[in-house]
DNA sequence: CGAGTGATTGACTGGTGTCAAACCCTGTGG
DNA sequence: CCACAGGGTTTGACACCAGTCAATCACTCG
């Protein structure tokens, strides 16, 4: 699959676009990048002067704290746009990685620019794409805040899951993720003994296995009802 | 101060807008609405037709979990869009709500989509109000989930009091917010008890008093330290 | 002046973070 | 081919933070 059949597939899964908006999309000048596993794609402070989609692989974006510390914020699949906020914010607050290998397709800002001052419709599906980021960031405060650890555990894997069987990255009932428990708990605000516990837990539950980077889904309703996933919140079109 | 200076003094503090990009705003159809304290604006699940900025008071937004908890996501004030992106996602996947007495202007999506789409910049303005949303979405997720509870709440009270002072709604080193220990509780993801004991803790470091609406700061400095505060990300002009 | 809401504080307990040890797997080098 | 190192995972022990519950107090409103 090509960056751009990629780029236009995850586009129209929120947004309708015209033929003439797809060829303005196709006139864009890309470039790819590959990445190896955590290697950052922009630090926090930075300032880009383009933006990238993802092509393969997964990304993340996450916070640096004082202490060295990491909280993940999001996980990106191909077709995400993991810093279109940089096209109008210059200074990045929070930085932006690959998790396992990945690539991914940067545009300059000026191109991107000039694409949606010519074609409204274009800006807007990508604006629509920035405004279900934040509400994925929303349902992470909620998550992260509010939820019990299985039910949190279990809701990003629904999340994750749901959003890569949309896009058709997720064959059948399994997901490959390749994160480490440290990672997992970075995103979960919990600690890794716990991260562990709480995943024999699902195990046990026979809702979901998560092991050496591959999300297994037993049982996709009970998975659901755990982690009280309901997947409004990503605008996307209905599944099947 | 009229709405429409409220509006354009919020976007100009992080957009370029010219005199034409003004006489633009000015020219939308705002109507005025009164909301009493928690009185809902929107509620999640619907499919608003317009959208608003806040002209006095504060305002909040919501999810509401199937135990029927509330995870509070985000304060807004005069000039803040809260409800912005319901002009590109349709169903509203959190709500809005007063906290305390509130006004806000309305503006019908199809009038301002024509006018983003007759002049960009107002576009790009409004669409840079979304992003910093969402970039205080994401430092609420690391807030809750990464930060000990005295270091939460801090960093809370920085944020708001930052807010206010940059937009000229506090003054000195108080600022008015009407929002009960509950409330808060349900915003950083902490049990009444701890909300008390943490703001007596806060008390005692003489860094900041909260009580009966009314947020001292005594000592920014130290505040912003405890609460490991840095405003980069609220993307705003430097104040001063 | 009573009712009701919110704030405050204490007692208790369970969950979860911290620490540590053991285990598993993979890749590397002798 | 095996020994070893290192990273990630798994599990147990333990202490303590913070949630729950309850009682009291403060304040406002009718």
């Amino acid at each position: 699959m090509d960056a751009i059949r990629i780029v236009t597939n995850k586009l129209r899964e929120h947004s309708r676009l015209s033929s003439e908006d797809i060829a303005e999309i196709k006139s864009l000048n890309f470039s790819l990048r590959e990445l190896t596993d955590h290697e950052d794609l922009i630090r926090q402070g930075d300032e880009p002067d383009r933006s990238v989609v993802v092509i393969s692989g997964w990304m993340a974006r996450y916070h640096l704290l004082p202490s060295g510390a990491r909280q993940y914020l999001s996980f990106h699949m191909p077709g995400d746009w993991p810093d279109a906020q940089a096209l109008f914010l210059d200074r990045m607050d929070h930085a932006v990685c690959a998790v396992g290998p990945a690539s991914v397709a940067s545009i300059q800002h000026k191109d991107l620019i000039r694409s949606l001052t010519r074609r409204p419709a274009v800006g807007f599906a990508i604006w629509r794409e920035t405004l279900i980021d934040a509400a994925i960031f929303r349902e992470a405060i909620t998550n992260n805040s509010a939820r019990g650890k299985p039910a949190r555990m279990a809701h990003l894997f629904c999340e994750l899951f749901y959003r890569a069987r949309t896009l058709g990255h997720a064959r059948d009932d399994q997901l490959q993720l390749p994160v480490s428990l440290i990672q997992l708990g970075e995103a979960l605000g919990m600690a890794i003994a716990t991260v562990n516990r709480t995943l024999v837990e699902l195990r046990a539950s026979r809702a979901a296995d998560f092991r050496s980077g591959t999300l297994m889904v037993h049982n996709w309703g009970r998975l659901c009802a755990i982690g009280e996933f309901d997947p409004v919140y990503l605008h996307l079109k209905k599944q099947r």
